[in-house]
DNA sequence: TTCATATTTCGACAAATATAGAAATATAGG
DNA sequence: CCTATATTTCTATATTTGTCGAAATATGAA
């Protein structure tokens, strides 16, 4: 499978998404810190570890996060970087090259909340 | 179901994906032109009729392609408004705010085929 | 070592997804 | 009206996905 549907598939799941921006959010750019650890994660949304755990593995497998131990946890950290990568492709092979122009300049526009 | 969610969904499989970049290349910002008759379509990806349909009504049904009856043909056509605000929500939500911005100039990053 | 905490793996299951042959529907042309 | 073409719907089936209780693993603390 191709890695851009690999990483579409990760984020195409309502809990993984809620996952990942979640992980967003907490990033830093700085290696080794920032990022979430899984019991953190699972407290605010609410998610069965094993449940969990199942969608983690699916977003790591994608390259979208990375996990580093720290003590007794285990924090994932977004992966900017790979998240980067599939906006690239999307823009470029998927959108005609206009959606990362003038978005708000569009009229009749649509929008996702 | 959250319609990014839908729509990342749409594009979630290797088919599909390959139909959306088609009608991506075969579009016209005109109304009435531009787009791929679903034949032709299958045509080309060589995708079973019953597939194919199959596929169309998923992205469909996420609003990504809308389509229009030419003769005895269906013609399908990329929704780039609809590619847009996802890319506008991945943009805002999902990537820091920072995956439209240089990408190009980024060190070590990432890229998808 | 023993205990508590944090997370993953295992096993089972229901639900959703992808595939495609066959039948049904819609349109155009003779 | 009859026939050919284009596409969808129906039906069945195999595979994948999402969920979670219970057991296993890893770490730190007493």
């Amino acid at each position: 499978m191709k890695p851009a549907v690999a990483a579409l598939g990760a984020l195409a799941q309502d809990t993984r998404l809620s996952i990942f921006r979640a992980l967003v959010r907490a990033h830093s750019s700085n290696e080794g810190e920032g990022g979430l650890a899984a019991g953190e994660i699972g407290e605010t949304l609410s998610v069965a570890p094993a449940t969990l755990s199942f969608h983690l593995k699916e977003l790591a497998h994608a390259g979208l996060v990375n996990s580093r131990r720290e003590g007794r946890s285990i924090v994932y950290k977004a992966d900017v970087a790979a998240m980067k990568a599939l906006m690239d492709y999307l823009l470029k092979d998927c959108c005609r090259g206009t959606c990362g122009e003038a978005i708000d300049a569009t009229p009749n526009r649509k929008e996702y909340a």
